[in-house]
DNA sequence: CGTTATCTTGACGTACATCAAATGTCGTGG
DNA sequence: CCACGACATTTGATGTACGTCAAGATAACG
């Protein structure tokens, strides 16, 4: 199912973009707001659907306005590895070469603004402080990856869902107070390509820790957090 | 053993450096590299050392011009993942707050630019194509770090070392022949440590490539590669 | 030449995968 | 409203790739 293109620039904007406050486009000055909705289309991608596709050439940039996409990586023989979710305010596309080197999927319903390769290396030029706000994402994101290779690579189970939870709870509001009710809009499935493990350990583990008292799991996709200091030494590995 | 301080800038300093080909400092056009090498301290790491902390103040950059590091994260219990293997012409540093999220020890003796995070700013106002190249780099790195998530998350030890293996041939040489003859300075702890794996793990599953007729082990160090076509479909992940 | 670290090899254990089935959960249509 | 099938989730029984433990083998070193 191909995504579907909605308008090429809306009456109001950016201006009253809800994501804009965490997305790169907040490096570009209100006053100019109107440079940007001009180099903008705003596409929605119904669930399940892709809007990105690793191999593909990358002509355009995209920014998430709403829903969550999963972004992953798959081996011949279909072994999936989601390497993030994508939530409001994450900017998406940045390639060495000129191809994508990730695919992106719709969880839920996502509206996305993309963005044409050549308008934002124009708009880069009219507005330096876009560098660097795309510089400190690229940063940001790098680091994510990194973190996920120690889950990956060196954490068991319990510890990488534990992870898991906490980030899901953090993400998003930056410096603020972590959720302790947590919606996840992804299957089991996503969470186990996320995690490096099958479906069946997802929820094997998931039920230790809800039987452990550490969480609860009113409906398989919300999550209260019983006890966030507990579950936090459990992720940071301590023993 | 602390890393030693050389000299802050030799006589002949930037133009003369056989890592800045495949370096960020190739932004800086020639006719300005006393600016560069004014910038810059050049120290020299013994094997073993770290040069680089994570969760210390982030006011370094660095720039390999000799031997090979070791970028690494560590669990509270010891537990350790290496991310990468840092050559020469790699930048390092890049952190998304004010600390270092990664720390990075020499494996061979090692020679780094180091360069103040200020100094840096400032050469970027000076060099715009400098953010540009430093915007570069980390969609690189991060690129690699996404392709290191799927490694650990899906594949098999076997798929592990037939990847690694590769990806050291090719290191470095960007778009050139990949080597059949490999020098490997680091030890099967290091190695096991980046693949998530452990040291006898490492091991067997190198005889088993040896012992398959895809390498040769002439001395632990040292490995040929004897098929590098089935090795490349091994790594790729093809049944 | 001991001494010590690194690498290899073997025997055995285990965390997680695989296979299989029961149990919701939800939309559709009678 | 309820029967029905498709699908997601949970739970159980069993398998296995890789980890752990323990020797040797090999090489580096004073």
């Amino acid at each position: 199912m191909p995504a579907q293109t909605l308008s090429t620039a809306t009456l109001q904007p950016c201006a009253s973009c809800g994501a804009r406050a965490a997305s790169v486009c907040n490096a570009v000055p209100d006053a100019d707001l109107g440079r940007l909705a001009a180099a903008t289309t705003v596409r929605t991608v119904p669930a399940g659907a892709a809007f990105m596709e690793e191999g593909e050439p990358a002509a355009h940039f995209f920014n998430v306005t709403a829903g969550t996409a999963r972004l992953f990586k798959l081996l011949p023989d279909g072994r999936r590895q989601i390497l993030g979710f994508a939530r409001p305010g994450h900017f998406l596309g940045l390639a060495p070469a000129d191809a994508y080197v990730v695919s992106a999927e719709a969880v839920e319903p996502v509206r996305v603004c993309r963005f044409r390769r050549e308008d934002v290396h124009r708009l880069v030029r009219e507005f330096p402080a876009l560098e660097r706000r795309l510089l400190e994402t690229a940063s940001n994101e790098l680091a994510a990856a990194q973190e996920g290779m120690v889950l990956l690579g060196r954490k068991t189970a319990r510890e990488r869902l534990a992870s898991f939870l906490l980030g899901w709870a953090t993400a998003g509001r930056s410096c603020a107070p972590a959720a302790r009710e947590l919606h996840l809009p992804m299957s089991r499935g996503d969470i186990a390509d996320y995690l490096g493990l099958t479906i069946e350990t997802v929820s094997r583990t998931l039920t230790a820790l809800r039987k452990a008292g550490l969480i609860a799991l009113p409906e398989p996709s919300e999550v209260r957090l019983l006890r966030p200091e507990a579950l936090a030494a459990i992720a940071a590995g301590e023993v």
